[in-house]
DNA sequence: GTCTATAATGTGATAGAC
DNA sequence: GTCTATCACATTATAGAC
């Protein structure tokens, strides 16, 4: 239970997130979270005996905003519909983050899925977490016997548009598309 | 120009392209490479001056294959819609591969997109080719107007495919959401 | 808890004999 | 053209002083 933690340790765990996003996470090496960090490199195996713990403690850290992030929706937003809309959203959001790194969940889940499965396994949490809120919100919607497939037809249409958009680091396109799936949503 | 190579040089980015493919590219190591293509180590600087070259000649390899795939299914597919719909079954006929190890352009594309701009530009040249391929067939479709609209909207939609069945190892969902691609092509 | 020094290994790359 | 030996460097990781 890390809730709150030294703040080396938080300091340690917000660089390596932001590294493995930018840079990904075999490009990653200790010095450039160390640096990045402003912390001692030999110091920081005091609070992580791996680097294969870093990743798991930043996929834990990640996993907690996207739960906080989701359950907040379910507070604020009242209907279904508008908080698949809200989720959408993201897309547009992080924008320039999306053409310039592609998805965070999607970028990483697809590194680690090559060849380090005990990895992957927990950056796929995180999908996890996204498809089950996506399958409640569905079911509020009246769409119980499918909520499942168009979750997963949901969390789908956002990959490839993350996807395309930063392979061809094209804005106009990531715009319209997240348009058409809302457009797409409103009319289910 | 490379059109036939010695065998050394053939067997050397053959070995490469499957191993970027399945580990990906900062992942695989000169050593892994010389191994797998029985190369002794040393030997390949002959062929090769940096490990950005092997990336370059396993690049013009692949859309070598893909251009020829594609000039194929110009001569041998009469009307543009059963052409997408070959194209479409791309993804079934790789769904072993794809779910394993992810779709072989967006993966490479992605991890390359992270920070090294230069060889991106390379891989990227992979969907360009494909994305010219498909406004020709929107356009023979009747679709003039939007047919680079609808030609990136193919490509994201395969690429949310390959992600998230790759992501959860899902071939069901892969055969279901071709089929619902599938589909949408059929009714345009 | 913090930091320095350094070990052990693997990397991309080179020189030069055959 | 082919292969051996090896370089310089970066990497993850450890031991131990403070």
């Amino acid at each position: 239970m890390e809730t709150k933690g030294h703040s080396n340790r938080q300091k340690i765990v917000q660089a390596a997130s932001r590294l493995f996003y930018e840079h990904g996470y075999n490009q990653t090496s200790f010095s450039d979270i160390a640096q990045a960090a402003h912390i001692p490199k030999g110091n920081f195996y005091y609070y992580f005996k791996s680097k294969d713990q870093i990743l798991e403690a930043v996929v834990e850290n990640r996993l907690e905003d996207i739960r906080a992030m989701l359950e907040g929706w379910e507070r604020s937003i009242t209907g279904p519909r508008e908080r698949l809309l809200r989720c959408l959203d993201i897309l547009r959001n992080e924008e320039q983050a999306v053409v310039r790194y592609g998805c965070p969940m999607g970028t990483l889940t697809a590194e680690l899925g090559k060849d380090q499965p005990a990895l992957q396994g927990q950056a796929r949490e995180m999908f996890q977490v996204f498809f089950i809120w996506l399958t409640r919100q569905f079911e509020a919607l009246g769409h119980a016997g499918e909520a499942r497939e168009l979750a997963l037809h949901v969390l789908a249409r956002m990959q490839g548009i993350a996807a395309i958009a930063h392979a061809f680091a094209d804005l106009a396109f990531l715009r319209r598309e997240t348009a058409a799936l809302r457009d797409w949503t409103q009319n289910l």
